[in-house]
DNA sequence: AGGCTTACCTAGAGGTCCTAGGCAAATTAT
DNA sequence: ATAATTTGCCTAGGACCTCTAGGTAAGCCT
């Protein structure tokens, strides 16, 4: 019998696919091994168990992320910087759901160390560089932004924004505004 | 053989605790069974499957959450308000961690629409009464709030912030002070 | 007391997760 | 080139979860 030539690396890059195209919660043993026309237990010699899966699945969806906010945020500062960031990170929500909602998984300390999560902690304090604000507001202000963001595409993909006939896309760019005007205008404690 | 006295309500309420227990995806027919003493089967006569017992659960949860960010509100104003709503949200999301990422579920828009879903969003409105915001920026104004509130406490139960030693509750207490003033000076188009 | 509704049961099919143990293909050593 | 080793994929099977069909008996109504 010839081999499938089966690797970590592919099983989460199928995994990946298979997410952003029937939802992370349906990404299963079966149905990977399903797609690579073999049994379930074949599997077992490149992943630990389940959960393991989903975990290489947050790391890669984590790293693709962050390389592509990254390109984004080339060259640009202040609130160029700021749309530039929300804008990659909005859109690779929205191209890739299966694998935004990968990234949302909680992670045990050790794996998130040495995921690209604290890339993104660096990539949005690289933006406040931009605007006047220093320590402990730097800290307050990324974790607002990130709440913001993220808070924001996943509101929008469960739907919570569909109920009012304003669009979502003009108010996410008001958004962006309302974000640049308030770092600008940061108040004192 | 005596009967256990099940119905839908009595279901919801154990799934709840359940929930706040051993976590939201670990909220089964078969657990649910067990805690009352009872064959999974038994459970099918009060409710349709497994995602209609997590879709009354998030349901369950939505009104609880509303209840409580109404009582809240209740004779404030401004920034007073602003500040009570967040504080029942998050506290409302650190008590019942399992209700609350029931409550993130994605429902049908009918469900939706029968649920406090629309309660919230009509109350975050209620906040912005204290503040000078007429259409389209208020609703603006709502969806960054709802979203800003939701990823704070979404990352921070996911522990994205604790790779930084700035305290999770400082940076809230901040945020809220930039919100505050954010909707104070809210930018013109 | 008799009849009706229904809460809970047993039985069983089908799916996912995972382990143990085996064989054969690929790789390395001789 | 053949032998030895590694390892990719297999079968078999157990544990758990979901859900359906059909049955029995408990509790309610006259």
């Amino acid at each position: 019998m010839a081999r499938a030539g089966l690797t970590a690396e592919r099983l989460t890059q199928a995994a990946a696919e298979l997410a952003d195209e029937v939802g992370f919660e349906n990404v299963t043993v079966s149905a990977l091994a399903r797609h690579f026309g073999v049994k379930d237990a074949s599997l077992y010699s490149h992943i630990r168990n389940a959960h393991d899966l989903r975990v290489r699945l947050a790391v890669l969806a984590l790293a693709e992320m962050a390389d592509r906010v990254s390109d984004a945020l080339a060259g640009r500062s202040g609130k160029d910087a700021l749309v530039a960031f929300a804008q990659a990170y909005r859109s690779y929500a929205h191209e890739h759901p299966g694998r935004y909602a990968a990234a949302q998984m909680v992670l045990d300390p050790d794996t998130a160390a040495l995921s690209a999560a604290s890339k993104h902690a660096e990539m949005t304090r690289a933006i406040l560089r931009g605007y006047d604000l220093w320590e402990p507001d730097q800290t307050d202000a990324v974790r607002l932004l990130h709440s913001t963001f993220h808070g924001y595409v996943s509101l929008e993909r469960a739907g919570a924004f569909h109920s009012h006939p304003r669009g979502v896309e003009a108010s996410w760019t008001r958004a962006l505004d309302a974000l640049d005007s308030l770092l600008r205008a940061w108040p004192n404690a």
